[in-house]
DNA sequence: AAAGCGGGGCT
DNA sequence: AGCCCAGCTTT
């Protein structure tokens, strides 16, 4: 039995399901996963700082950072009361360090004015200060449980690679991207699934020269598709 | 919708 | 030398 050998992606073909695409990136996972000092975190706190470190910054930066900060601040309550020209100088070596100072004390003297007592409802998360769609999202889905997409530069990269390019520039309101990521997630293991996205993102699945010949998604993937088709046409 | 933040790594 | 990185706030 051979393989029917696929000739071109026509525009109106069925897009392949969510839930295919979560399966593949599962497998794929469970060999090429990167370990990460916050992905075995215990608390929230230390999840979150993660996640607030991690923005717009390489992970491996962060995870050669992480516990530097964590031994300093190890908790909302010593961050709360941090001085801030200390908080800069401590942040200096990863960068955005004025502005991660000023986020990091308003929003733990935020949470010690609500008793550090985080919210689970994604409209009260919204409401502190450094806390965003995404930001929201990471906390409801690594403290509260909940099946909630990382939908950052990584995953929408993936997604329209899949999909289809966004229609909005901004990442928060494109429809087609917020409805494939929220569906992609939405199965037994959605930390798994956002952790996956992540690796193939920044292993394979890379911006500039991506890695389609190893990349597990190449098959369902428009942007390999479509190499692959052009690779074929230098030939004959 | 676009600019600004920022040091470090990669090309 | 130039571009990019687990976003958010401000203009």
């Amino acid at each position: 039995m051979t393989k029917v050998v696929k000739v071109r992606q026509v525009p109106d073909e069925e897009s392949p399901s969510t839930s295919e695409l979560s399966s593949k990136l599962l497998t794929w996972y469970e060999l090429h996963r990167r370990d990460f000092p916050w992905r075995s975190a215990s608390s929230c706190y230390e999840k979150i700082i993660a996640e607030l470190l991690l923005q717009r910054t390489q992970a491996v930066t962060i995870s050669n950072f992480y516990y530097t900060f964590l031994q300093e601040f190890p908790s909302w309550e010593s961050l709360s009361v941090a001085k801030e020209s200390r908080l800069r100088e401590l942040l200096k070596p990863i960068g955005l360090w004025r502005q991660r100072a000023r986020m990091l004390l308003s929003l733990s003297r935020a949470l010690s004015e609500m008793e550090f007592r985080l919210p689970s409802t994604r409209e009260a998360l919204e409401r502190l200060p450094g806390i965003s769609q995404y930001m929201a999202s990471a906390i409801l889905l690594l403290c509260h449980g909940r099946k909630e997409p990382l939908l950052d530069v990584n995953m929408a990269r993936i997604l329209e690679r899949v999909y289809g390019p966004r229609k909005l520039a901004d990442i928060r309101y494109d429809p087609l991207l917020q409805k494939t990521a929220r569906s992609a997630v939405n199965v037994d293991d959605p930390v798994g699934v956002n952790w996956a996205v992540m690796d193939l993102a920044a292993t394979t699945c890379l911006q500039n020269t991506p890695k389609c010949l190893e990349c597990p998604l190449s098959e369902m993937c428009q942007f390999a598709q479509r190499l692959e088709s052009s690779a074929e046409e230098r030939r004959t």
